[in-house]
DNA sequence: AATCAGTATTGACCTGGATCAACAAAACAG
DNA sequence: CTGTTTTGTTGATCCAGGTCAATACTGATT
């Protein structure tokens, strides 16, 4: 395990960090007493940088904290018996992992940094305390575990590749806020294991789109130039219209 | 909305009701202060029974309350932007319907009773509350929710029609509890949109572990003959594992 | 600047499971 | 009982997307 872990000491350095958090609502806008601030701030650790493919936590290791991205990306996957890596998720600056370790109190799957990244950690037991304490994140808990379900329950619904990957483009550009200009930091072999489709699909794909005016692609770096048509192309593979009532829509 | 509501008001008819209850847990085995199956009893309200093809709730929905089914069996389903139906998930007694709905506050699915059921009604509002003050519930609950995030990214990953198909037969079987002697209560239908499969390809499938001595169907009536054997053919695909460490494992 | 390894694209072909179509067996209504 | 509807099975065909194979591109290394 590379990245010692230390507290953060300043609430300014906090609030800055927690901007596009997934607890802001809890930590910022809805105007949490200071008090309470420090409260969530004296459990929050953090760990990084974590270099590009060191991994936060395996599958199989004791759970005990939950982690909120403040920097770079990670993807969570698993392996199954025949060897086959299944990605689960992409996780980007604000996002949580580790939800799915609650239950079982071991991690199921495992996470990797895909960038450069760090991350806060949340020590479960302490976090699990605290809630019961500060109303506000108890809520805020159930809710983020609420929209993780949403998201992974419209994700095992059936799309043609089609949808699958117009709407992971609009997802992928919503969730990363900057506007139309964006770039994938996963390898096409994750985006086609996430989508469950063969990474040649995704090429191919990408390749229309492009043909056919919605993006422009060179690389890792994405262009989209017809924002409304992706939309129309996912149709209802919907990655994103939860997380974007958080955060900011996308306009196009 | 048929079926009214009342306070259950005996408490030794509510551990009755518990007793295969996702709660359980909480409720008994972890023998929680008399006094605080009380006051979650105080809460928690009946309704039923619901007939064959009514609905619990709708898409669109105001969200107040999660649902924990008595007895009988719901699906929950969406429709998408084409009109094509999307099952969810199948609800069996003591499974928790709803939980996808906290965050947004409307009922993302529809639920609708595949065989006359009730269930149990727990406001939202008031089980958040008193998961404030009772400190076991609020860890169950976040349990669940994990729980049923596992579950569902689980579902997401990428499987053939036969693994799929056989996971789910296991799943039902371990859910259920009859042992190897089940009922499917939903039509092929359902199970195909769950699986994301086509009815006929269900029904080719059902035909062939047929044949190769792995099970007995005779319509919605089915024996497992061969656990194993099934489990095998499953593989990684794993809708139980979870569900299964709070019930009773599957012998076989 | 040549080598190598990892990653991405493109083409040719194949197949699992969808779709279409016809039929059978229950469930239900009168 | 007799139609009628709903649900399930089976066969024939088709195609979206997977697989296999060859070819680029990129970046890191020396």
């Amino acid at each position: 395990m590379s990245g010692r872990q230390r507290k953060v000491v300043c609430i300014t350095e906090l609030r800055q960090a927690c901007r596009t958090c997934s607890l802001q609502e809890l930590c910022l806008p809805m105007g949490l007493a200071a008090e309470d601030i420090q409260r969530l701030e004296s459990i929050v650790g953090h760990k990084g940088p974590l270099e590009r493919g060191r991994h936060l936590f395996r599958e199989g290791d004791p759970f005990q904290s939950i982690y909120a991205v403040r920097d770079g990306a990670l993807k969570t996957y698993s392996i199954d018996a025949d060897g086959r890596e299944h990605v689960l998720g992409f996780h980007l600056p604000g996002e949580l992992l580790g939800l799915d370790a609650i239950y079982p109190r071991v991690n199921r799957c495992s996470a990797v940094a895909l960038s450069n990244a760090s991350v806060c950690v949340l020590p479960y037991d302490r976090l699990s305390d605290l809630a019961h304490e500060v109303s506000g994140l108890q809520s805020q808990i159930f809710r983020l575990l609420s929209k993780d379900l949403s998201i992974s329950a419209n994700l095992a619904t059936d799309h043609t590749a089609e949808e699958r990957l117009a709407g992971f483009l609009i997802s992928i550009a919503a969730r990363s806020g900057a506007g139309t200009e964006l770039k994938l930091v996963m390898p096409r072999r994750d985006i086609a294991s996430y989508l469950r489709l063969a990474t040649e699909t995704v090429s191919r794909l990408l390749a229309r789109f492009q043909q056919e005016g919605y993006v422009e692609v060179h690389r890792k770096n994405l262009q989209l130039l017809n924002v409304e048509g992706l939309r129309r192309l996912g149709g209802s593979f919907e990655l994103t219209g939860l997380a974007s009532a958080i955060r900011r829509p996308l306009r196009g």
